[in-house]
RNA sequence: GUAGCCAUAGCUCAGUUGGUUAGAGCGUCUGAUUGUGGUUCAGAAGGUCGCCGGUUCGACCCCGGUUGGUUACCCCA
């Protein structure tokens, strides 16, 4: 028999890791609640057409396709055969895959407002907390399975809705504790600085590179700007384009500067500064308070189907890669048949924001705490008064358990210990005879004899 | 798709310039300890040194291949 293993990129996830991604998702699934977000779930394989050519020529590469069934049998063989040549050609085929594993949320969610948006009410605001898969080779944060978490609104082209997403954001970190920086930009301003350099249709190589600044330097970033075939001139624009700082106002006032004359680019200003001041009125309730938004023209965002406002999330204090990014795009539907319905949507990466916590041990205690109390076995007609004594707590919503056999204190002491169970109830001869029983917390090695009466009372409080 | 690194006990790793019997720590189990744990002490179990082949009197070590893991690039969360 070969040894068990696992597919590359793939993780189990153990007792305490499930219960520390689960206080993450809690929070940001609470968090969408509050803002009225409706839960969605579409199913983990989609039909190929769905998928193939909504993420790029990479994407499509990086898509797992699932083989049909039945290509053995004898009277499919020959064009099993066929479709297979086909495939090696580079080609598709339905006779040999017609299905694939979901690689995002965001198109199988498009693909649902598509089949449904004569029975949505809009704006439809959902969220959906679910695996996708993607065949890339994978590597440090990075795998082939991994869980996205995204809240997206449909149907409104309101600005306050890229105000609430921000709060949400904002609200989710505090939550956990976590400090960060909230990146801020428009693809309009993109728009307008590739319209500025003169090569509209430069909008997406220009992207490309910028995003690549705070990893690659800016030298590197004109390099790679000149062999995607910008001239001096333009390059020039872009670095000038790229050294604006200061505050969010001085960043503002300097672009509209540069790119503040054509229609796009002022309206993108105009949009980012409404989104900063209404997150500061209407969220932080303080205009001159410190903002978690902090204007990057630099952020470009990979996906090419943003059109509006795009967000990143950063933490601070620790070395790691973006937590959380969205933005707006004005025309997903459209790829589906359905134009006109435009949509802004956030997404959490749960799987950094786990290092982020573990690394700064913001995980709180009682996230470990599965099992409230460990009942010792010290008998027959002891672990049967300990068994009703246990129902009643159960009936009360207290998690316990009754050590599974007789066993040496030391044993039940060291099982206590490992599940991180805070209360031990020993209930032997003596304490059967009073019926009593002696609590102890294992924390504080300290106990106390109870009456089986009180004893709801003395391992509820901690 | 491209490239580097790694593979020895359940886990983390040592090791031999190629020589008879491969080690440590942690963990596990037993006992000191028949009603009070996390400490200590004593002991035990546990390995065809990833797999296949080659070189050699002799390979865990050298060489070739292979599989798995991992990291970086492309791309991306």
């Amino acid at each position: 028999m070969s040894k068990p293993s696992l597919p590359q990129g793939t993780r189990d996830f153990g007792p305490e890791v499930v219960r520390k991604r689960q206080y993450i998702l809690n929070t940001i699934r609470s968090t969408f609640e509050l803002y009225g977000f409706q839960p969605l779930e579409t199913p983990a394989m989609e039909n190929l057409d769905t998928l193939m050519g909504k993420y790029g020529e990479e994407g499509d590469k990086l898509i797992f396709k699932i083989l049909n069934n039945g290509l053995s049998d004898a009277k499919n063989s020959e064009k099993a055969k066929a479709a297979f040549e086909k495939v090696l050609s580079g080609k598709n085929d339905k006779d040999l895959t017609e299905r694939a594993l979901k690689y995002d949320l965001t198109i199988p969610f498009a693909r649902y407002v598509a089949m449904n948006h004569q029975t949505l009410t809009l704006p439809f605001k959902r969220y959906q907390i679910q695996p996708v898969w993607r065949a890339d080779r994978p590597q440090k944060g990075r795998y082939r399975e991994f869980y996205q978490c995204d809240a997206d609104v449909v149907g409104s082209n309101g600005l306050l809705n890229e105000v609430e997403l921000s709060a949400i954001y904002w609200q989710v970190f505090s939550k956990l504790g976590v400090n960060v920086e909230i990146k801020i930009n428009s693809r309009k301003i993109l728009a307008a600085l590739a319209e500025a350099c003169g090569g509209s249709d430069k909008m997406v190589d220009i992207t490309v590179a910028i995003d690549k600044l705070d990893k690659i330097g800016l030298e590197k970033v004109k390099e790679e700007l000149q062999t995607r075939g910008l001239d001096e001139h333009q390059i020039a624009i872009i670095a000038q384009y790229l050294a604006i700082d200061g505050t969010n106002t001085e960043k503002l006032n300097k672009l509209k500067e540069l790119v503040g004359s054509l229609p796009t680019g002022a309206i993108g200003i105009e949009e980012l500064e409404f989104v900063i001041s209404q997150f500061a009125e209407l969220v932080q309730g303080d205009q001159t308070a410190p903002s978690p938004l902090v204007v990057d023209f630099t952020l470009a965002r990979g996906l090419n189907y943003y059109t509006g406002i795009i967000f990143e999330v950063k933490a601070l204090g620790v070395q790691m890669g973006s937590i959380g990014g969205g933005g707006r795009y004005d025309d997903l539907t459209g790829l589906f048949g359905v134009p006109n319905i435009p949509g802004v949507g956030i997404s959490f990466g749960v799987d950094r924001i786990y290092d982020v916590l573990e690394e700064l041990q913001l995980f709180p205690q009682e996230v470990q705490t599965g099992t409230q109390v460990l009942f010792f076995n010290l008998g027959t007609a002891e672990s049967k008064a300990a068994f009703s004594l246990m129902q009643q707590l159960r009936n009360n919503g207290i998690c316990c358990e009754l050590y599974h056999e007789q066993a040496k204190f030391d044993k039940q002491f060291k099982y206590a210990d490992k599940k991180h169970i805070p209360f031990a109830v020993i209930l032997g001869t003596k304490e059967l005879e009073n019926r009593t029983c002696m609590v102890k917390h294992l924390g504080k090695g300290e106990q106390q004899e109870v009456s089986w009466e009180s004893l709801q009372e003395a391992v509820s409080g901690l």
